[in-house]
DNA sequence: GCGGTGTGTTGACGGTGGTAACATTGAGCG
DNA sequence: CGCTCAATGTTACCACCGTCAACACACCGC
């Protein structure tokens, strides 16, 4: 009766991987994450009630959402720097990957870092870990520089290396969030925001001192 | 009747200063922006139809709400402003000022960053001239800062100022966020979220790179 | 063939944002 | 002083939402 090709083993198919794929689609149609679970499972063929054989609530839906999107963006990182070479090389591809994800999925960004969770925290522990694996290869590719002499950081200082992954975690989510929301455009009007996104990168890897110590 | 000292020129006094006490209120106590409007009527001990009168809309309460938000955060920065000297100094104290807000309000803050709105624009013109004016207070202590010679930042540079104001913004954005989020907060655990900005910061201002020319 | 379990449906409940019709009350004006 | 009227607040209602319980179906192993 179905039109889809591939095989059908229950009822539905595959209904997990269906609502999580309309809620995606409305997440990329509308640009809003405030979708009603109703619309999902309308979307899905399914009726109203269905999503909860699978998702115990819709919190865990969205979750399930910022999963995939933590996944994705995980890989995009790790691809990026496998293309990359030498260590502030490698920061800038990380930076530019995060960034471009970000813009070119402004809504599942949101999803992901923004709105339904009171915190991080309480969230599905495989959410969890994939954010904390984000944050280790950003770290990772830091410490290696470090390592090598490329930055200032004394790779031995675990408090130094954390604050540079802290900082550059920051200005790539901020900026990414002032993009998305278009704060950053009336600013700027960049006609590529790469273009900005690595001037940005620039001014975190150079500094704003004039070229001499500090304070 | 009522026990509030002040006058109560209409029926119930100054309804809209009610409600956007009890949105705040709630928000303060809760820590969660999707509040109700018939929960923030009832707060004010009102029918939920009455804030129809002061609010077209569930957005114009939380963009007034957001409003006063952008207010507080303009004069904090502004006063901190006044009480810094120097360049570097002053650009201190205005990060400082501005992650100090977003984590005493961290509801409030993503209220005003984070939610119900697609996006910044089509915001009441005057939320987004404030939120414009912070900004442009920011771009002030930078251009200073490059006329003084502070920063390694031609001041004639229009678009180098730009890319200045975006990544400082960018990077106090970010960071506030990731606080909230208690993103940041596994990573390094700090006894003072102030130390861990005061570090970021100076990350910003001195760069990664060693002391010398970039690439 | 048959029971049972996983899957989807129907229908209901309380709560929500929003609207319309009605009630009240204070202010301006004779 | 009394009337009108517009501003303010209330009641009643709508469609929709998230969630749950009861029911229906269909495929599984036996």
């Amino acid at each position: 009766m179905n039109t889809v090709a591939s095989a059908a083993p229950y009822h539905h198919g595959d209904l997990r991987r269906a609502l999580l794929d309309s809620a995606t689609a409305i997440l990329t149609e509308t640009g809003r994450w405030d979708f009603s679970l109703r619309e999902v499972a309308r979307r899905a063929g399914v009726s109203h009630a269905a999503s909860y054989r699978h998702f115990t609530d819709k919190e865990a839906l969205i979750a399930a959402v910022a999963l995939t999107g933590y996944e994705t963006l995980h890989t995009r990182m790790t691809t990026a720097i496998d293309e990359a070479t030498g260590a502030v090389g490698t920061l800038r591809a990380i930076g530019q990957a995060y960034i471009g994800f970000g813009v070119a999925n402004p809504a599942l960004y949101r999803l992901m870092f923004g709105q339904a969770l009171p915190s991080i925290e309480g969230l599905p522990p495989a959410v969890l870990a994939v954010l904390t694996e984000a944050r280790a290869v950003l770290r990772g590719v830091i410490l290696a520089g470090a390592r090598a002499g490329a930055f200032t950081i004394d790779p031995e200082d675990e408090q130094e290396v954390s604050v540079a992954v802290v900082t550059a975690w920051s200005l790539v989510h901020g900026f990414t969030l002032l993009t998305i929301d278009r704060v950053v455009d009336r600013e700027v009007r960049p006609q590529v925001i790469d273009a900005l996104a690595a001037r940005v990168a620039e001014r975190l890897i150079t500094g704003l001192l004039p070229t001499q110590g500090r304070k």
